[in-house]
RNA sequence: GGAGAGGUGGCCGAGUGGCCGAAGGCGGCCGCUUGCUAAGCGGCAGAGGGUUAACAGCCCUCCGAGGGUUCGAAUCCCUCCCUCUCCGCCA
């Protein structure tokens, strides 16, 4: 959520920032300006009514105490309550509206985010590792896959439908390692290990910015209102909602492996085939919960982080920063992790890298108490380390061989107690 | 799932319709004093919002959340959430 104040001190400003993410929002600063100015309208009004009321109300006190006549008076309060009534259910009604509407604004760019249209725009920052020259056609990972007897598609889909699939063998054993160093990894670096619920109520999502907007991308239990997590994320961040946190408490490294669930409402046709888009899908979030001088330097640390499971795993990648257009929701300045994909001849997402500032921890109410003794908002960030089955699917493609085995990565070789992942 | 108890400020805890934003204690901050592995005395201190040049003043709201009753609610009623105890069920 923005600052409200930001926007009635500094409209054009705000309106500027979101023009650069679509050219539409701004009238929607608009709408909050005119509904704030209603609020406070009736606000001060009702302000002063009640403050009439309570005056009198204490008068009543006084004089029955004394067994004084209060009809008058009463009367009086009766009439001054009449108005109060309807002064708060208009207020209501509008406080509703600006809410509603507040909750769908998205998060103002960072001043370096370049400013595009659509990831077409975003800007590449830099490249570690040289793509493998295959002396071979590289095939695409879910022909390895099914042909190694790891990715089963048909039983997924059996199971559960399309985009769902069912890992078997040493593809599961591959998988679990990864998640395993990866989080080996992280926890190494400070980030305290967590496992989270994978069901929340509809406020955690409201809080990291999924909800309301974005209810179409959810699975959602409707019985018990509470909603499948589509990312770790959302119950990392929300861990210290409604909470003052101690300045000195500050920075909060976290970590977490949970599947994701994702209702993909959007993406009919795209990546079909493999296991790139999931329905449900593992990965390793790291998230951080920082003070607010320090969030953009924590972001740098919090990418290369990420990136370092790319480098110790040998995968190449590059890093790319989010133009305006293509940012999501609640970040404010965003890098992507891509990892090269050699059947594709392309990198592909496989991490996201976001300072939301305090865009989340306005939503979910998340304060620290800094040396002045002030309460302010948090920063908070979060980045996948890593999508795991994207990683798989990685590995898969960038260690074939002719023969059609696979090369385990070095560092996952204790893990998996194998180096080769050969057909059965 | 059934029966019961309860949710008050950083913590503990009083408060059953007006003088309660809330006693008291602990902890915290400031000052004084004594003079020493600390005590005593005095003072200050919650959050959000409106008004405003103002982190001055004034005002409003907040005693788990949301509704309601009443001239007036922490106190009465309803719904929900959470915690605890007992029973049942269960990996």
């Amino acid at each position: 959520m923005l600052d409200i104040e930001l926007i009635r001190k500094k409209p054009e400003f705000v309106k500027e920032r979101l023009s650069t993410r679509d050219k539409t929002l701004p009238d929607l600063i608009d709408e909050v300006l005119e509904l704030d100015k209603r609020r406070r309208k009736i606000l001060t009004e009702l302000e002063s009514l009640r403050a009439e009321r309570n005056k009198k109300s204490k008068e009543i006190g006084l004089l029955k105490r004394e067994g004084k006549d209060t009809s008058i008076i009463e009367k009086e309060v009766r009439e001054i309550k009449e108005r109060i009534d309807s002064l708060e259910e208009e207020l209501r009604e509008v406080q509703g509206k600006l809410r509603d509407l507040m909750l769908r604004v998205p998060n103002l760019p960072h001043e370096s985010v370049p400013i595009g249209e659509d990831e077409e725009d975003n800007v590449e920052v830099r490249r570690w590792g040289e793509p493998r020259d295959f002396p071979f056609d590289p095939k695409p990972h879910w022909e390895i896959g099914e042909k190694l007897g790891v990715l089963d598609f048909e039983r997924g889909a059996r199971l559960s439908g399309s985009r769902f699939t069912v890992v078997r063998s040493w593809g599961a054993k591959l998988e679990r390692a990864l998640i395993n160093f990866m989080l080996d990894l992280h926890t190494s670096k400070g980030y305290e290990e967590i496992l989270p619920p994978h069901l929340v109520r509809p406020e955690i999502l409201e809080g990291t910015g999924q909800l309301p907007k974005f209810e179409e991308d959810l699975y959602k239990c409707e019985r018990d209102d509470l909603y499948l997590i589509p990312t770790a994320e959302v119950p990392l961040t929300n861990l210290f909602r409604g909470e003052i946190l101690k300045e000195e408490n500050l920075p909060i490294y976290m970590t977490a492996y949970t599947p994701c669930y994702r209702r993909e409402a959007g993406s009919h046709g795209k990546d079909i085939r493999g296991i790139i888009r999931q329905h449900q899908f593992n990965k390793v979030e790291l998230v951080k919960i920082v003070h607010p001088d320090t969030s953009y330097e924590e972001l740098e640390k919090l990418t290369s982080d990420a990136e370092e499971v790319l480098k110790l795993l040998g995968l190449p990648y590059r890093v790319v920063e989010l133009c305006t257009g293509d940012l999501g929701f609640s970040a404010a300045k965003t890098y992507d992790i891509e990892v090269w994909f050699p059947s594709q001849s392309r990198y592909r997402e496989i991490s996201s890298c976001s300072n939301c500032e305090d865009f989340q921890a306005r939503r979910m109410n998340t304060r620290f108490k800094d040396s002045n003794g002030k309460n302010r908002f948090v920063h908070t960030l979060n980045g996948s380390g890593l999508a795991v089955g994207r990683t798989l699917a990685a590995i898969l493609e960038n260690y074939q061989r002719e023969d059609g085995s696979v090369e385990v990565p070095e560092v996952l070789r204790d893990y998996m107690k194998a180096d080769i992942i050969a057909p059965a």
